[in-house]
DNA sequence: ATTACTACTAAACGAGTAC
DNA sequence: TGTACTCGTTTAGTAGTAA
């Protein structure tokens, strides 16, 4: 989790970016900064003080003015920030959404899904995990997590393919992806079959959740769900 | 200018965003996002008073969970540090470099050739003044200055073409938009003539800058030259 | 000119708690 | 559960000034 702290320092260094010190060396005197950032001579140097402790600027101070270089670690701090908001305002939806549901226990049949080699082996490679055999199923009651739900349909999802064998046919079932009660990263599932209606959550995990997260029947469970994939 | 305050409100719209809050309504309660920052609850609720305070969210609360939407104005608010952002990444150069220098008399050359109708002509469309008819000429003494003078030239510019009267010619001026002395805005022009080399500014603005800016000859001047166009 | 220390002030933070 | 108040503590910010 990125501190308050460093957020401080990032405003900092893109003002010094802005003054010219991005992919070059620029003189940039402390007063000059604190001016720019208005705050004082005494707590800019000590922002530089704290960055070039960092490692995030490099320095060489001379009485004539001070020449400050960003570091790439620093750059790759403001990539970063730049691509969280790139895709937040180049998209017209939320990273993730958050939903909240009570643990229910199903019909067993997600586990018989879950089994069929053809599905697994699409979410070891479209996810990056063995599904444990088993879902673990949460019935959303509020208004607003079942309206979210519903929201989730537009967003792009992962998407595993149906197929067929002897006895019947599987249909297509959409993923996205999740992390659940906070810790553990899973996925959402969707329409393996239409038993359910959009106030239920539909989860799996590499792991079995009950266990992993301690759930019984009737607990309360956040699953936050990705909506970029 | 910004002041810090701001920057710290809008980590939290960021994280408000991350969250679900962007483009639309999300449950996010005070015990959450102070977790997701890693601050303390009272601290979190602290803060979406105050954004709510500035009109940047809009919030429903209940004992249920609290609604939280990001507003319009917030959203521009992000969107402007996205574009700063952008410019900076994208580009492989500065938005900015900053060039101090000590004012001189010159031929009064300058004079003359924006006295030229086509050239100030030009100037009012591209850089949207009617340029004062004369230059400000400032030396550059530092190696740091010299060396940053050159880097300018392969940095895109405003080009003023040149022309032909009947007596000479007149070649291709480059301009960059500059801020003078902290305060006036004007422009740097180049290669008006080949007089003076990459250790001499040539200024021009709106007024005259040796009156608007108080300067006499050696008077030294900071001269912030903006690299995007 | 600079930078940055010390000593102080102002602001932000969070524990406890009421609602 | 929730939110948000008071109030003591911690942290950030500045003035003065030395180097």
């Amino acid at each position: 989790m990125t501190d308050k702290q460093e957020w401080q320092y990032l405003y900092v260094l893109l003002k010094l970016a802005d003054m010219g010190a991005y992919k070059r060396t620029a003189k940039i005197s402390t007063e000059y900064l604190a001016t720019k950032l208005g705050i004082s001579q005494q707590t800019a140097s000590r922002y530089l003080i704290e960055l070039e402790h960092k490692g995030w600027i490099k320095r060489d101070i001379s009485p004539a003015g001070s020449l400050i270089k960003i570091e790439d670690i620093a750059f790759r701090a403001l990539q970063k920030l730049y691509a969280n908001l790139k895709l937040l305002i180049e998209k017209s939806y939320p990273p993730s959404v958050t939903l909240e549901g009570t643990v229910f226990t199903g019909l067993g049949e997600g586990a018989y899904y879950i089994s069929k080699e053809s599905y697994s082996k699409q979410i070891m490679e479209k996810l990056g995990f063995e599904p444990f055999p088993g879902t673990l199923n949460l019935k959303l009651t509020s208004d607003y997590d079942i309206k979210t739900r519903m929201d989730l349909d537009v967003y792009p999802a992962l998407e595993v393919m149906g197929f067929q064998n002897k006895d019947r046919s599987f249909g297509l079932v959409k993923c996205y992806p999740a992390i659940i009660g906070g810790k553990v990263k899973g996925a959402l599932v969707t329409a393996l079959r239409s038993h359910y209606d959009s106030s239920v959550l539909e989860l799996i995990a590499p792991v079995c959740l009950r266990k992993k997260l301690g759930l019984k029947d009737n607990h309360k469970v956040k699953v936050e769900i990705s909506t970029v994939i």
